[in-house]
RNA sequence: GGGCGCAUAGCUCAGUUGGCUAGAGCGCUUCCCUUACAAGGAAGAUGUCGGGGGUUCGAGUCCCUCUGCGCCCA
């Protein structure tokens, strides 16, 4: 006998059940099972740097929903939790937590203590600290920030195995990391190169082509004066930054361009500089942008680099890592020219060229304002320059067309859902300008794993890297000493120095199957899970997460990642706006489970088809609320009958027709969720419930009651297995209600039970129809009375289309109790749609 | 400039190989304390399926085209 409540709440259940399921163990892997009967999900680590929103919850819900529905399946699920925590996002957030800064010149100090703990008031000038000071202050943060992470996490239900949790800064994430990075340096997939790269001059390091992102910024053409060193006029060229005169290499017009091919092959003087520099030809030159012919400098921006090297120009670099004009003037430039800008920012400089251009009339009309993009650093303020330096790469087919037909080859082999979503990966595959950028100049970070032997003057052999063993890793050569040296050797010429540098934080979270699957960690779990089934992750990061997993599993598997990806859409609020901060329209997810229930906040997620952009609703939520609550009040209604009859009950056409439609919606809620299709199961067995509950449920209730009826058991037997399958179909949706009414009648969660499977029911579908038809009829007619739905009705006259007498028939005796009907008469009139002739009875 | 997506009721959206009178929820109107549920229930009104053209016995659905919005890339 069941153990139903009084009063039925969804109040509580939360903490309840969450703590049942990591008590019971229930979502932990099965290290047992075969690669068959594994279904395993790559998870995306969230950013640790700040709080959970609502675009979390919206799609970890989506992906939870689909675990729960392979764990219900059957399969054992893997599926782990990990924390995005190394990275420049850390590194911020612990300078603003704590006011301080990192600077590697400072010494450590072992007792260190930050002069704020959350909130420095706004007048705080960071302190300096020393890089490992710093990197004890992100360790300490990220450790406080992950626990509210997994206290929120928990409380959504989120099915994990919490026992696989990693963080791509712990010592296996390290290891991984550093263990993949050497295997590409083996294969000769990554290489260490000295060349112009992308870089931000407030975070003083160099940037990927995949953080980089174009804002629009208004800029100006300015129309210069080229000499023609045989005297024989000027050249006029537009360009948007004037401030690099000094860095002109040379000008460049397209080949096919009839204005200017008499000229190449000729020299030109730059004005103020008087550098001789050529005129060349190339197909990149735009004949249509300015006077369509342009100066190129080393190095404006990625056209130059591509100039420079395919055309082999000289170098004349002007920009310091820090922004500004280097105090050396390159190689034939105009020194006094060159000294007014020499220490100058990039824009303090542009100021001062035009002012030097306008007295020397080699600035020709007024600067034309205009809007163009630039290319900034996507977390960055300032844009981006372009500096020489020395930097490890992994080859990604930007540079390599096998590489990058074969990696467009692999996003054919994935499934994406929406299907859509594979046309971001080709575009972005195809659209490569060069290899993957690995190296950062920033400190909370995998360290590479790399020292370089210093020659006689204390200069590093770059071409010579000194590498650890596999089995010594993670190091950090910052601290570690390499095999055959000693520590005093460290900066010494003839010894050793570490690479200064860390890994991009892509370069390690692109291992994340790797991590969480304990990779080459002498345990047996990565072919147990690899490939992985699923990868859940947001469209926003195809370009980054995605490829780059896809990278690393090309070189070292020779084949995907996964199975699936499976993009989830942005948040936007009600005015279809993306959600930010800024615009104060952030609401906390904890607030909103608090009031709705987590329920109601799944519902809502679960509501938005896969890989749309979807509005937050408040209403939904209210929806879902609803939902949950109908759920255990049907729940509760099923059980006050006693236990459920036995399976050999003969089930009358009424009930069947009613197990038959749900046999449907088991088949399609069961195909939707194999597709990923989280929120078509749920429309389809919300709809069913609906359905279920308003038309079928007051349809039968009366008999449910009468046990004397003959019947009786077969509405019993109807009722409870309709509502055992309705709780597990929601169960993947909204677990905390489901598990609250499945509990009140199982000693085991619904969470591992079994999915519902049709039962070939021999019944009509249709032969609900006419009745319910029918009961609508008579309840229109009494509400249009304005009385109670409870009112007896008199007499009820319906003509039925003779198609529909025998459902009619069959059905007449629940439709006289669910109506109140005292007499029916059924007329056979062959007419098209059923009429319904309704007498109320006298009111008392 | 290239690619992708979206456009259906006042709002948010379903509508899967073309097929009965285009649906749901919210909101709105009216009514009902009924022994699962008043945080409930019954019922009602509301549509040039963005415009135009085409294929077809039949188009919200397929094709072409135009318009508007959004995203990705350059």
């Amino acid at each position: 006998m069941a153990n139903v409540p009084e009063k039925p709440t969804l109040d509580g259940i939360e903490q309840q059940w969450s703590a049942a399921w990591d008590k019971e163990g229930i979502y932990s892997f099965d290290r047992t099972a075969s690669r068959a009967d594994v279904f395993s999900i790559d998870t995306p680590p969230p950013t640790v740097s700040g709080s959970l929103h609502m675009g979390h919850v919206f799609s970890y819900t989506h992906t939870d929903a689909i675990a729960r529905f392979h764990r219900m399946n059957g399969k054992s699920v893997f599926y782990p939790m990990g924390w995005d925590d190394n990275g420049l996002p850390t590194e911020r957030r612990v300078q603003n937590y704590f006011g301080v800064r990192c600077d590697p010149s400072q010494p450590y100090e072992s007792d260190f203590e930050p002069p704020f703990r959350g909130d420095p008031p706004k007048d705080h000038r960071a302190i300096p600290i020393s890089r490992p000071n710093f990197l004890e202050l992100c360790d300490e943060l990220v450790a406080l920030d992950e626990q509210v992470f997994e206290d929120l996490f928990r409380r959504l239900g989120l099915s994990v195995d919490w026992s696989l949790l990693y963080a791509t800064i712990d010592e296996r994430s390290r290891r991984v990391s550093q263990r993949a990075f050497l295997r590409n340096l083996a294969r000769g997939e990554a290489y260490s190169a000295e060349a112009p790269t992308l870089w931000d001059v407030d975070f003083q390091t160099a940037v990927a082509q995949a953080e980089m992102e174009d804002r629009d910024r208004p800029g100006a053409y300015h129309k210069l004066a080229f000499h023609r060193t045989d005297g024989s006029g000027d050249i006029l060229i537009d360009t948007t930054r004037p401030e690099l005169l000094a860095a002109c290499v040379a000008l460049v017009a397209h080949p096919d361009d009839e204005r200017y091919q008499p000229i190449f092959g000729s020299t030109v003087s730059t004005p103020l500089y008087g550098v001789e520099v050529p005129v060349v030809a190339h197909p990149l030159a735009q004949p249509d942008k300015g006077t369509g012919i342009a100066m190129i400098c080393t190095f404006g921006d990625l056209t130059d680099v591509i100039w420079w090297r395919e055309l082999q120009l000289p170098t004349r670099a002007i920009i310091g890592r820090n922004g500004r004009i280097i105090a050396e003037p390159p190689s034939e430039v105009n020194t006094d020219a060159y000294a007014e800008i020499a220490g100058l920012n990039v824009k303090q400089a542009q100021r001062k060229v035009v002012e030097m251009l306008t007295e020397s009339q080699e600035l020709i009309g007024e600067p034309r304002p205009l809007e163009h993009p630039v290319k900034f650093y996507e977390r960055g303020e300032r844009p981006l320059e372009i500096v020489t330096s020395r930097q490890w790469y992994i080859s990604n087919g930007g540079r390599d067309s096998d590489t990058r037909h074969a990696l467009v080859n692999r996003g054919h082999e994935l499934t994406w859902h929406p299907d859509h979503m594979r046309h971001r990966y080709e575009n972005w595959v195809e659209g490569l300008n060069g290899d993957w950028l690995v190296s950062r100049q920033r400190f909370f970070g995998v360290p590479l794993p790399i020292w370089y032997p210093l020659d006689a003057d204390g200069e590093p052999d770059h071409d010579s890297p000194i590498l650890p063993n596999e089995s010594d890793l993670p190091i950090d050569p910052s601290t570690d000493v390499p095999a055959g040296y000693s520590a005093d050797q460290r900066d010494v010429p003839g010894g050793f120095t570490g690479d200064p540098d860390v890994l991009d934080t892509w370069a390690t979270s692109s291992l994340s199957p790797h991590i969480a699957s304990k990779w080459e960690e002498s345990d047996t779990l990565f072919s147990q899970v690899f490939p992985m089934d699923m990868r859940p992750q947001g469209h926003d990061i195809i370009r980054t997460w995605l490829f780059s997993s896809m990278v690393r599993s090309h070189h070292e598997h020779q084949e995907i990642p996964w199975q699936h990806a499976a993009l989830s859409g942005w948040i936007l609020d009600p005015d279809r706006k993306k959600m930010s901060k800024s615009k104060g329209n952030v609401v906390t997810p904890m607030a909103l489970f608090e009031s709705y229930g987590t329920d109601a906040v799944r519902y809502w997620a679960a509501s938005a088809r896969p890989g749309v952009d979807t509005a937050f609703s408040e209403d939904q939520m209210k929806v879902g609320r609803k939902l949950a609550n109908k759920l255990l009040n049907i729940t509760r209604f099923v059980h006050g009958f006693g236990s459920a009859p036995t399976n050999d009950v003969a089930l009358n056409a009424v009930d069947a027709s009613m197990l038959h439609r749900l046999d449907a919606v088991i088949a399609e809620a069961t195909a939707a969720f194999e597709e990923f299709d989280y929120a078509r199961a749920l429309e389809r067995t919300e709809s069913f419930f609906w359905w279920f509950c308003d038309d079928y449920v007051e349809l039968v209730k009366s008999r449910a009651y009468d046990t004397e009826h003959e019947h009786q058991r077969s509405a019993l037997s109807a009722l409870h297995t309709a509502v055992t399958t309705l709780q597990r179909l929601f169960a993947p949706l909204i677990p905390f209600a489901t598990e609250e009414a499945w509990r009140w009648d199982n000693e085991s969660s619904i969470h591992i039970s079994s999915w519902p499977t049709t039962t070939n029911i021999n019944g009509d579908s249709e032969l609900l129809s006419p009745i319910l038809d029918a009961l609508a009829k008579v309840r229109r007619a009494k509400t249009e009375a304005k009385v109670s739905q409870r009112a007896v009705v008199e007499s009820v006259t319906i003509s039925v289309p003779s198609g529909q007498r025998a459902a009619l028939d069959a059905g007449i005796d629940d439709l006289c109790r669910a109506g109140s009907i005292e007499t029916i008469t059924v007329n056979d009139t062959g007419s098209d749609a059923l009429t319904c002739d309704v007498t109320l009875a006298p009111k008392e």
